[in-house]
DNA sequence: CATACTGTTAATTGTTTAGTGAACGCGCGC
DNA sequence: GCGCGCGTTCACTAAACAATTAACAGTATG
């Protein structure tokens, strides 16, 4: 037993994902713009994930989720700490909020927020 | 005119409250551990603010909010890259949809996300 | 067997980050 | 005018990061 590691890591969803697509290892290399030495690399996890922005055209070229795969990779995308900073307090105030919450439950509080975004627009205070 | 020039950067904050603690540059950077050089140039501005941990230890000694402060330097306080991740897509989700609302808004979220926290506690599914 | 792919390994590289140390000029007290 | 504490400037660096080049082994095709 213990042969089936599920494996969620980057390196390995990476290659199963390629090798899905049918892309060769140096195809996707040029693909996405680095050397096929280091694609290998990263899905044989000798070296970090990409950066940020890297990881988001793979998984764009693989037709897969950015922000999953982002988690993946350990990285944030780019207009995450914005939106944190621009209200520096609340926003870190709410992140710590909902930790722990269930996916449903985070969808409800999305929604939520969306119902805001409306009101916000009619009565300015 | 054009004289007061509120400066919410980083280093010139630092300075302010550092200053009106009494401390001298040569003193607080040795309380912070690191050389009076690098402080006096954080201070200038001629670097990059320091890290999110050093960040942290200088707005605790001088009585500042540290997430305000985090914000100002650029930085993210290290639990908030953990916390997205536990939810890869509904937490960056939700972040996007919080974009632009009020800081009102905001602690009107957190008070339902804190709701929805007691809730999970007695029923399961 | 040549060649044309596949992926892999080792060594090295350029850039950025987060700082440091030595020396400098200024004013203050004596 | 000597020492002392103040903040500043210049030059430099150790470590980490993101990746590269060159060379290699295996497999399959003609």
């Amino acid at each position: 037993m213990s042969k089936r590691k599920p494996d969620r890591s980057f390196g390995h969803v990476l290659r199963e994902a390629r090798v899905a697509k049918g892309f060769s290892l140096r195809k996707f290399a040029q693909m996405i713009g680095v050397s096929p030495t280091y694609l290998s690399q990263v899905e044989q996890e000798n070296v970090d994930p990409p950066t940020a922005d890297r990881v988001q055209t793979m998984a764009e070229l693989l037709g897969e989720n950015v922000d999953e795969w982002t988690a993946l990779a350990g990285r944030l995308t780019e207009d995450l700490p914005d939106i944190i900073r621009s209200s520096p307090t609340e926003v870190p105030d709410l992140l710590r909020a909902v930790r722990g919450l269930t996916p449903e439950q985070l969808r409800t509080l999305t929604a939520q927020a969306e119902q805001l975004q409306k009101q916000g627009k009619s009565r300015e205070k």
